[in-house]
DNA sequence: GGCTTGGTTGAATGTTCAATCAACTCATCT
DNA sequence: AGATGAGTTGATTGAACATTCAACCAAGCC
């Protein structure tokens, strides 16, 4: 093994556990036995446990358009779908972890109550990616929408729905809290645009 | 100082703290030098730190009323004000904190990833308490919504809005991602009472 | 006065934690 | 061959952690 695959088997191992654990209950040791490293190959490529977290954050940053965009919009052109099928990815996840799962950023963003400014940085930068691409799929479907629509404020506002869904349906274990939450949010997009019809004709 | 002193002091800072740092990074120990309190009188009044949780949980749960929605809604009639007025209550926080606020409930949510299930169901009946009183504001509007809406569900999407943009206005410390949001939930309402004006002339 | 009960004190316990480090392996370069 | 240095090993360290407990106190009752 290598150095290049030690690194990475931890920031895996890392991203996995922080996932289902959090990152205060992921202990270092838990990290060393599951990606079956030991500590001083650790501290060798990371000065702490901070670090694997930075590790991991700019792992998702780097990887939100090849590992979350491009499978969940896989064959899905319209615009406005898009940003469904994105949620309905998510919906997905809650199903197979029987209403565990939670939006990895959204859990580090709450878990971490004084954050270094690094990482706060990269949390905030991963929620920008997120509702950047919404927001550019808002701006594809500009046509549709009212004239003078906020679309980046938009792009938040779906972050903020899908980050409030996840959350309730988590708490609950219930899928019913997600999806009453997106068809509000269907309901919200659909009348927007069915404005934005009725404006071409004024 | 008797008992009841000592239990509602402990419980008190233990509040404060959790909301503070959260549950994970608050020791016991933090707890007992805040509240000077000893550790025997806290093991006395509750079996392990979780129990102080609970505590806490409960104190949220049952002063929603008198702590939370009287405060903020003292002079405002209108129903659907009340609402906005609730979330004006969160931007304060925000305000006064530089940004730093989370709501305590939803912290504690996304903090806790393995909730024994007596503090899920207490976390649960604090949101379930959040969104029936919007709820109960959308009731007491229902005349001027769309007849169909489903007000429990509008209720629930209140709560989700407010949870993520206190998030996100928290992770980048910077109010106007609150305020973008709470503007496009305004829209929205706005837009439903529209249509419902419309409804009654068909 | 003595006994009971509810509460207090704070040192001590055992565990878990992040982090360290001296000793090592081994491919690469001169 | 010998030197270099990136990478590995795992026992060890010291701090922080939640929890325990034997001793103690004081108000109320017999």
């Amino acid at each position: 093994m290598n150095a290049a695959d030690t690194r990475q088997r931890i920031l895996m191992t890392a991203m996995e556990l922080f996932w289902e654990k959090g990152y205060l209950s992921t202990s270092v040791a838990d990290i060393l036995s599951r990606s079956q490293v030991h500590s001083g190959s650790l501290y060798h490529f990371f000065p702490g446990k901070q670090d694997v977290l930075v590790g991991v954050l700019e792992l998702y940053r780097d990887g939100i358009d090849e590992m979350l965009l491009a499978p969940n919009w896989e064959g899905v052109d319209d615009p406005i779908d898009k940003i469904f099928a994105l949620l309905a990815g998510y919906r997905t996840h809650l199903i197979v972890t029987d209403c565990t799962y939670g939006c990895p950023i959204g859990s580090l963003a709450l878990e971490i109550h004084e954050p270094d400014p690094v990482v706060r940085d990269l949390m905030a930068a991963n929620f920008t990616g997120w509702s950047t691409a919404i927001a550019g799929c808002f701006d594809a479907a500009a046509d549709r929408l009212p004239k003078g629509a906020d679309r980046k404020a938009l792009g938040e506002f779906v972050l903020t729905v899908m980050e409030g869904a996840v959350m309730q349906a988590r708490t609950y274990r219930d899928i019913g809290y997600f999806d009453r939450n997106i068809a509000v949010l269907r309901d919200y997009i659909t009348t927007l645009m069915a404005t934005a019809k009725d404006d071409s004709f004024a």
